[in-house]
DNA sequence: TTCTTTTCACGTAAATTTCACAATGCCCGG
DNA sequence: CCGGGCATTGTGAAATTTACGTGAAAAGAA
């Protein structure tokens, strides 16, 4: 089940105006973004303005070679690049591909055959996209809050899972959906209000005496030593919050 | 003038023995690991022994068809898949690239072309597996889930066996459809909402017995003691999950 | 038939709601 | 500076509701 189906950023370079309008009428109708362009030199210009997902390239070009847009291009993007050419032949193909090109598809082509390889072309850009922003270098990506360090107060939103004092602790749905409201907003004081409607819904906005329940229920299973909280405190009158997390010293409102 | 030819362990899945031999050679020659196989079910056998970085896939096959194949690769395997086919209907080129494979040649096809794109393709799939191997950790595509050791639960995927106290087990397709969507999501619990929706169809949202019967029919099958779940474990009021597997200790790094 | 999926009802365990009261902190007059 | 009055928060434990596990049987498919 293929759901690549996303709405993408598409820079057409072709030369011929007939094939220039059906593509562009064609992807627009399926939600595209498109821009098109006639030669390689706008071809440059408009990539670095438009900053395509997906590029469709002709190689036959006036001004600025296909080949030679194409390497310009891969000197600083990893836009899938599939090229459309009316030429047929071994070399040129080859030329292409190892230039940057992801794909290479012969005119006459079928509408259906090139939205099918965009969608193959785009699965694999997508995977890469996603590694990249959940990249390596710091990895504070991943969901989770730690305070109070590894013995400490931490919440695994991916998981679920919560850690206190070194040991996995259990939590009902209502104490991690309060937990997780109070983590996400680390460092604010959200009013009883906000975390009743948050948590309950909009229609218990009364019931304090809830809140004061579980958050007893979560002081005691969270809290080395609940007579004296360290992560679940309290402003009077106004509501409850918890401690921005480790590493993060500085506060921004 | 990219010459990014690694050497790459190379799965071919071919029935005709002359284009069988030939790619071998070729290939062989230029220095990579070749395997080749002549029909679907060996393929799948070879797939997850081998871990091939590349498939190369003929679609016309005796047992198990080509289509087929790669979809069932598709659900534990990110390899590189270059279909090669005799047949050049557009709707089969269609079906195969919505069923994973990442680029598609109709025979008879040049060598050299056939090497560019294994070349461009094998681009795209470097650039994710670095990004993976660097990034966070989580959801390592495996080709079986090994959890409590020998005699423990292991789910081969490749091969759609399970294995539970030692002995061979058998599934009806809803039942391993559900353990396959907890396995792959090994250590994260996955709401009644997820798991319905997965297995069931969109339209399943509500039906929250259809999971009690099939979670009990699992643990009968599965778990030596089935008072006491060691696998299928019940998070009250959330949904279900099953532990990480063996040899992955939650580094909460 | 036989195997699989869907559906139902009930006992038990767990989670939520509700209540009554104790402790704490804050304001303001002494 | 002190202490009573008042509002808010903490504590404990019942009553109520919900969710899960269980067995079994009907309905559907091969």
């Amino acid at each position: 089940m293929t759901t690549t189906d996303r709405k993408l950023r598409i820079l057409c370079v072709e030369d011929d105006p007939q094939m220039r309008s059906f593509l562009l009428a064609q992807l627009r109708a399926r939600g595209h973004q498109v821009q098109t362009v006639r030669d390689g030199a706008q071809a440059i210009d408009q990539a670095a303005i438009f900053e395509p997902e997906l590029v469709l390239l002709d190689l036959a070009l006036p001004t600025l070679d296909g080949l030679a847009f194409l390497r310009r291009l891969r000197e600083w993007s990893r836009a899938t690049v599939i090229v459309l050419s009316a030429r047929d032949e071994e070399s040129v193909k080859i030329r292409a591909l190892d230039s940057g090109a992801d794909d290479y598809l012969t005119k006459p082509f079928s509408l259906n055959e090139l939205l099918a390889r965009v969608r193959a072309a785009m699965r694999r850009a997508d995977e890469a996209a996603r590694l990249r922003s959940g990249g390596p270098g710091g990895d504070q990506s991943r969901a989770v809050y730690r305070c109070g360090g590894p013995d400490g107060l931490i919440v695994d939103f991916a998981h679920r899972h919560i850690r206190s004092g070194g040991k996995e602790v259990h939590l009902t749905p209502t104490e991690y959906e309060l937990l997780s409201e109070l983590t996400r907003n680390a460092g604010k004081v959200l009013t009883h209000r906000e975390l009743l409607q948050r948590v309950w819904g909009p229609d218990y906005s009364g019931e304090n005496t809830y809140l004061r329940t579980f958050i007893r229920h979560l002081r005691r299973k969270l809290e080395p030593d609940p007579t004296q909280p360290r992560f679940l405190l309290n402003e009077l009158g106004v509501g409850y919050y918890v401690p921005l997390p480790d590493s993060e010293t500085e506060s921004q409102s």
